[in-house]
DNA sequence: TCAAAAGTGTTATCCTTACACCCATGT
DNA sequence: ACATGGGTGTAAGGATAACACTTTTGA
């Protein structure tokens, strides 16, 4: 195909699953701790693609399996991350690409095998759990956002910034949105805010106030990955049922709205969603009646495969309640 | 991290673009030929990721500029294909990755440079084009995927095809989605209707009946990355204002409804997609208007860029036309 | 008895869809 | 005159959001 193979280059490819499941209230996600420079962090599992591996996804679930002894359900590929400062672990000059991919499971928050555990993923992002009202890292972060705008000289950047930091964190009369986890993150590493962005020793060390603003980091560029799973993750339970990947078999209504509210990290309007779930035709009812749900016993439900024949974008298209 | 890189094993990068440009009421692509191993087949675009690339989208520019003189604007990456039987003209054992991207630009059928060509997509899925009703190819592809689900042995393999089937062609009373691209091309492949599916000499040759419902095959796994660019974009016009990276300045209503008719592959109803278009404040009006339409003269019309900070997802979010 | 959850009913509002119809130009 | 595209009005139906209210359990 190409006459001058001069400057190909080998490259090595890694495969990073970002593992999610839901523990009560909390969302979580499957990490092993890794020895960086300085400290133990959080990993994402990950390895090589080797030459036995058939496919992309069999040589993640292979590296999963052996890591985590977990075996996989849903999958799916998210990005391909190989910018080359992207990961200041690997300094030695190679090349490494790293796919990352999303996991759904069941598995609860115990059955964490080997080194590995279950993290809530909002001790990565505490600016995105809006469950219990606007997050108070939120009001603080509003500072350096701003200050980041007026840094700029008037004009073309000056504004750019200023509609950035509007879209992503909902400043000046902007709605917030639920979706722009990537955004955010992208935006705070910009600014110098998130510890992950500091450790090539380029930016200037955060003052103790600003880093007590930032969620705890994680090993090499696995928090971006994380966020670009999250990001993924709340956008595709609005219109394809990946919710119930992370249900039990059967639940209730309550538990199913939880759930969402788990993962979108907000509050929703209990009756319309209800009705909502009802007329998509997601779920039927069992025969049986849940007792000691804390008040009167619940309906029990399951998720009804056919809906997917049935709707053309069946997912819970909800809107965070106004309360 | 890992203490036995005894597999592991260096991967080649391809860096492969799906450029996507408009040209009166054909949806183009750029394309060069590429000499296969029996004739010469159409190919994206594509070369090796290199050191000197700082980032993968730097050198996607970089060998797109090169093979093509083109300059691109709106890139933004699909999908990563690693399975080893993808691509049956690199059968030396050694592994090639392709990352796909999505490109979308302006230039016309006419500035084609080098001895890149601009191709009419549809020619490589007739199946898409609904824009002047069912495709003809679409009947006769009914009984083979009908074949191909009796095929299996009643029971749970069986039921699975007929939904496969259903969803993705719109069999049995479901409704044809444009979005379901990738889906038809895979289930076609897997029935070893298009070409490329029988290039390993795995599958039977095609009755010469069959040969005719495909489209034009291309080199490689490139029509799978296309029909990946495809999906991608039909989806994604529907919620945010991508269609814009391919209109001139300034245009009229229909111009825009031709665009968005064009990608979808459908018809759409006139009014409702104007009242759409003028409601959701995407556009604003010129101060000039344009004579010589074929009938009474239009306003012209130019984007609004302020409209992306004011909708949460501004795109068409059209339906198909009832006639 | 009371809090917490389950569940029903109703209304105002908005958006979508479809239909009907008029306007201005080129041939 | 008439075909073609440009452009407005409006009414029916469905989906949503917000509200109020009843029922059933466990502590």
């Amino acid at each position: 195909m190409n006459q001058a193979p001069a400057q190909e280059q080998a490259v090595v490819v890694d495969l990073t699953a970002v593992i999610v499941s839901i523990a009560g209230d909390q969302p979580c996600v499957l990490v092993r701790p890794r020895q960086g420079r300085k400290a133990v962090l959080e990993a994402l599992p990950s390895g090589p693609l080797e030459l036995r591996h058939r496919t992309l996804e069999a040589g993640l679930r292979a590296w999963v399996a052996a890591q985590t002894g977990t075996s996989l359900g849903y999958v799916e590929q998210l990005y391909t991350f190989g910018d080359q400062d992207r990961a200041p672990d690997h300094g030695d000059g190679s090349r490494v690409l790293s796919i990352g991919y999303l996991a759904l499971t069941r598995a609860g928050k115990d059955s964490a095998p080997g080194e590995t555990v279950w993290r809530d993923w909002y001790r990565h992002f505490p600016w995105e759990d809006w469950r219990r009202g606007q997050p108070a890292v939120l009001r603080d972060l509003e500072k350096p956002l701003r200050r980041w705008v007026a840094a700029a000289k008037a004009g073309a950047e000056r504004t750019s910034r200023k509609e950035r930091a509007g879209l992503a964190f909902g400043l000046d009369g902007a709605t917030w949105s639920d979706e722009r986890v990537l955004d955010r993150y992208e935006l705070l590493y910009e600014i110098g805010i998130v510890a992950e962005a500091r450790r090539g020793s380029r930016a200037p060390a955060a003052s103790p106030a600003e880093a007590k603003l930032d969620g705890l980091p994680m090993a090499a560029d696995h928090r971006r990955i994380l966020a670009t799973a999250i990001t993924r993750l709340r956008a595709k339970i609005k219109y394809r049922p990946v919710v119930f990947e992370l249900m039990p078999p059967t639940f209730t209504f309550l538990q199913l709205q939880r759930a969402v509210e788990t993962l979108a990290g907000v509050r929703l309007h209990k009756q319309n969603f209800r009705r909502l779930v009802a007329q998509q035709g997601l779920v039927e009812e069992t025969d049986a009646i849940i007792a000691g749900t804390g008040g009167r016993p619940a309906r029990e439900l399951r998720f009804r495969q056919e809906a997917i024949l049935e709707r053309p974008a069946p997912g819970l298209r909800f809107r965070p309640s106004a309360a």
